[in-house]
DNA sequence: TGGCCCGTTCCACTTACATCA
DNA sequence: CTTGATGTAAGTGGAACGGGC
């Protein structure tokens, strides 16, 4: 944009004859006469000046607009444009940095997604090797697979049945991470955040209390999944569960 | 002391112009 | 030569602030 400036002033020599049809400050008549571009050497030394201060004193602004040729009220618009020249500027950039980090993030939650599924695939592979291998299965050791079912609870012992297939069905279980009941509280999630075995504590959410999420428990397992809320700063809630889902 | 007016400055938005591809 | 895009100096209106009365 600047590339022609040169020749510009070039041609034109020092233009501060030229404002002299502005000297009327805030004139109704719209039409600019003979506008002109500051100089390169104005102009570096208005930069010269922002790069210390991007607000000018009066005193300051009246020596520097003496010192360069211009009407004070030309240095003061200047460094106002310049203001708004920097700060759009600075949010192109936070955006670009945001946009960065939201895609980031967005890669990574893909990856999680497919290392979840491919886990889900091996889970599902090792319990059917274990119905299997067992063949109706015998008391204790369904025992042991029914309180994967039951929550753990104990509850439920005597009604367990050996045909019954444990669900571990990929849809069984993302109901469970974005749902799950009320009295079996966020408290499940901080658990398989510690256990070593996730899948176990994933499936105590039983599919039979499927009540939708509180949103303040909602936001409690997001504080508890994010604690930095990295994942509020580009995304809702909702788009997050998205994922997830 | 509180309220009003006035001048100044700032910001956001817009316009007008110069320049370039 | 025309035209659309872009950069920039300046206009406009409103808000905020300080000083004088």
């Amino acid at each position: 944009m600047m590339e022609g400036d040169e020749n510009i002033q070039a041609s034109k020599g020092k233009n501060v004859e030229s404002f002299s049809s502005l000297e009327a400050p805030r004139k109704k008549n719209k039409k600019i006469e003979n506008k002109r571009r500051f100089s390169d050497e104005q102009i570096r030394s208005l930069e010269c000046i922002f790069e210390t201060e991007s607000k000018l004193e009066p005193r300051k602004k009246m020596q520097l607009a003496r010192d360069l040729g211009l009407q004070p009220r030309q240095v003061a618009i200047w460094f106002q444009n310049r203001r708004a020249r920097w700060k759009s500027k600075r949010i192109e950039q936070e955006y670009r940095k945001l946009k960065d980090e939201y895609d980031n993030l967005a890669c990574r939650f893909e990856s999680l997604k497919k290392e979840k599924e491919s886990l889900q695939v091996e889970l599902q592979k090792l319990s059917d090797l274990v119905v299997s291998s067992h063949d109706g299965g015998r008391e204790d050791k369904g025992a042991k697979e029914h309180s994967i079912e039951d929550g753990g609870s104990g509850s439920g012992y005597s009604s367990w049945k050996p045909e019954a297939k444990p669900r571990f069905s990929n849809e069984g279980l993302e109901d469970r991470v974005g749902v799950y009941s009320d009295d079996q509280n966020e408290n499940s999630i901080m658990r398989s955040e510690k256990s070593e075995d996730k899948g176990h504590q994933l499936l105590r959410m039983d599919d039979n209390d499927h009540a939708e999420m509180p949103l303040a428990s909602l936001e409690k397992w997001y504080s508890s999944v994010d604690p930095n809320g990295i994942l509020d700063q580009s995304c809702s809630s909702s788009q997050w569960l998205d994922f997830w889902t």
